[in-house]
DNA sequence: TGTACATCAGTGAACGCGCGTTCACTGATGTAC
DNA sequence: TGTACATCAGTGAACGCGCGTTCACTGATGTAC
């Protein structure tokens, strides 16, 4: 029998939340989160499991345990560490003509994002759409910058009588950002077919600059 | 040993396609399908299963495969008996004022559509986002009644000068239909909040009319 | 510089379970004559 | 109206497999003195 652990001393070792981690811990658990990524670009939802993680990890299903009480949980870490890389996108000086400008750079950072986040930004979304709160969370603070930015600019708009006061600041700063979500998860398919990338550029941004009551030229 | 059976005249059995229906057979059928849809929404897609629907259809998974080839089988079909729902929403005439009315409709006939079939539709969009051409396929034709109208209709605006010659009118409609799924979606989440259901339909509608370039009172 | 111990990291092996899938069969319903 | 057969519908039972999960353990790395 071996001696190296006293009954007491052994750590509750249950993973998840509260394990401190050295630097070769976080090296795994960064492994296993790309192995949750790649495992979700590669294979449907419905096979993904800790097993399968696991083995693109190079490591066994117990190793996941020490870092993640479950599959979602991996997921869901995912997910809110890509929220962070939206927010600027908003920022600087919208009216007075800049508006157009801002707008193609706005409907860029989202198409970027989505090229590299796809699969993961696609079961947030499910995820989120199905009801599950955490990834509401997830997807809320993503994108929270952005639907505020823009709402502001539609109160202010209407106030100003360049919009229609029937139009509802949340709503439409919700379809603005549902328009930008959806051009970018299918820039590649429309591009597939007769569209160019400058095509759903512009035309993006003079919804978005239509909607803010701005002019488009 | 039975003799009923000749070897030769065994039936294939195989299920999937070609299996004549009686009365019973499509009753069966039918309620394997309900099944699927209920486990769907219910459950999630990762714990989607064949003996899970069986269960619920108060069958046996052998059942099951009289009639799908698998579970995805089961859902594409859902999705499919689905689509045919949409169409007429945007018959009748857009032009001369009639537009604004027109789009209400649009988007109350979208609202009603994603109550109904939300679980169904959202994996439906999940599939084809990610790439499965059955789904892709299910869910164009669902869609393209739509999309081609609206599309007819920018560019009708377009050639009249109305629009901006920027816009291009297949990614103006497919944006179009974007905010209309995402806010049929949302309608719940956004109604808890402090925004009414009028507030979606007008807001909504006004963005419609506004690309269609279409008056807006 | 060495010794003792604590902490960090990782896994082999085992378990039981539920799933997918198929076979061989039964029974119920039609249909031809 | 009965008999013979074909077709339609359904399932019990079995199988093997892979998954989730945990335990008890090992080894490597730090740190106190």
């Amino acid at each position: 029998m071996h001696e190296i652990h006293s009954a007491d001393s052994r750590p509750s070792h249950s993973a998840e939340a509260a394990r401190k981690l050295g630097p070769h811990g976080r090296a795994t658990r960064e492994r296993l989160l790309t192995a949750t990524r790649e495992s979700l670009e590669r294979r449907s939802l419905m096979d993904l499991s800790v097993a399968e993680i696991a083995r693109v990890a190079g490591t066994s299903p117990a190793t996941f345990y020490h870092y993640f009480k479950d599959v979602e949980s991996a997921v869901l870490r995912l997910a809110q560490d890509i929220a962070g890389e939206l927010p600027e996108a908003v920022d600087g000086n919208w009216t007075g003509g800049a508006g157009l400008e801002r707008a193609r750079a706005l409907v860029n950072a989202f198409i970027a994002h989505w090229d590299r986040h796809r699969a993961v930004l696609l079961v947030r979304n499910l995820a989120a759409d199905k009801g599950d709160p955490r990834f509401q969370l997830a997807r809320r603070a993503a994108l929270l910058p952005v639907m505020r930015r823009l709402a502001s600019l539609v109160e202010l708009a209407v106030a100003e009588g360049r919009v229609d006061s029937a139009i509802h600041p949340d709503v439409a700063s919700a379809s603005l950002v549902s328009v930008l979500e959806r051009l970018s998860a299918h820039s590649h398919d429309l591009e597939q077919l007769d569209v160019t990338h400058d095509a759903i550029v512009e035309t993006a941004a003079r919804i978005v600059c239509q909607t803010l009551g701005e002019p488009t030229d």
